[in-house]
DNA sequence: GGAAGTACCGACCTTTGGGTAAGCTGCTCA
DNA sequence: TGAGCAGCTTACCCAAAGGTCGGTACTTCC
């Protein structure tokens, strides 16, 4: 934001803008974070329910990395049983675009990459000679 | 594309749209499709010396996936020394647009979250009583 | 004749990702 | 009495990711 910042690269070793890059690009970030898209709160069990296959300890993970990263906040209501509730925060909220974009890529180009993984078994193979 | 396409969804178990989502997160992945996004062809040196730390292996095998979903090409000129050139397929650069917009959140916001790493080792800590 | 360049491939080994399972809290309901 | 709830945490373990190193083939340059 301000014009002091370094000039980040993630095509630099070790610079944090690479780092933050993988994180985001991550297995279940970006499934995490589009389920609280719509910036409603949301509780630790409906995530998971939403989320197939993710384990208790992968959500646990992402959620507080995401909550160090300033991307999400983290309301925690001190009643018996626990209620927590978690909600993109405004720094989330301008990755939103991004990574909805990404997944709707995904979708609507799934079929094209299936046809083409076809392709190269088949004619792909003339890398082994015969 | 087509009308009888399956119902993608990246939040079921083993959709292959999950499994794409995952490819192009992929650490690697982000920075070579970036590298070859001007749409002229490329030549293995030339991108492994773009993307610092990368290994020869690694970029190997980035560049056998991309190919191998078809979003990109790989031209073999039988000469000695060997030269081969990659290039984004047609495919390749319907993701150029999604991708670009990733590396520039994590450029542009890196401080941000940096600031509320500080925020969040310093104040987010009370979860651990005295 | 030895070194260097190109784009790999394969073996080996360490690091990390990620799964399972158990435990914990403090109240409530049967 | 004790089971069950929500949201974890911790310990343990295996498999996959990924780094390092050595080799290859053929030629050109020194």
């Amino acid at each position: 934001m301000t014009a002091t910042d370094p000039p980040w690269d993630p095509y630099a070793r070790e610079c944090p803008s690479r780092d933050l890059l993988n994180r985001i690009g991550d297995k279940w970030t970006v499934l995490v974070l589009g389920e609280l898209a719509d910036q409603r709160p949301h509780r630790f069990a409906s995530i998971r329910d939403r989320i197939e296959g993710i384990s208790e300890k992968m959500l646990t993970q992402t959620l507080r990395h995401l909550e160090e990263d300033g991307l999400i906040s983290r309301q925690v209501y001190p009643e018996v049983p626990p209620r927590v509730e978690y909600q993109l925060t405004s720094l989330g909220v301008t990755l939103r675009g991004p990574l909805a974009v990404l997944r709707e890529w995904s979708v609507s180009h799934a079929t094209d990459v299936l046809a083409a993984r076809e392709e190269y078994a088949r004619t792909g193979l003339r890398r082994c000679p015969s």
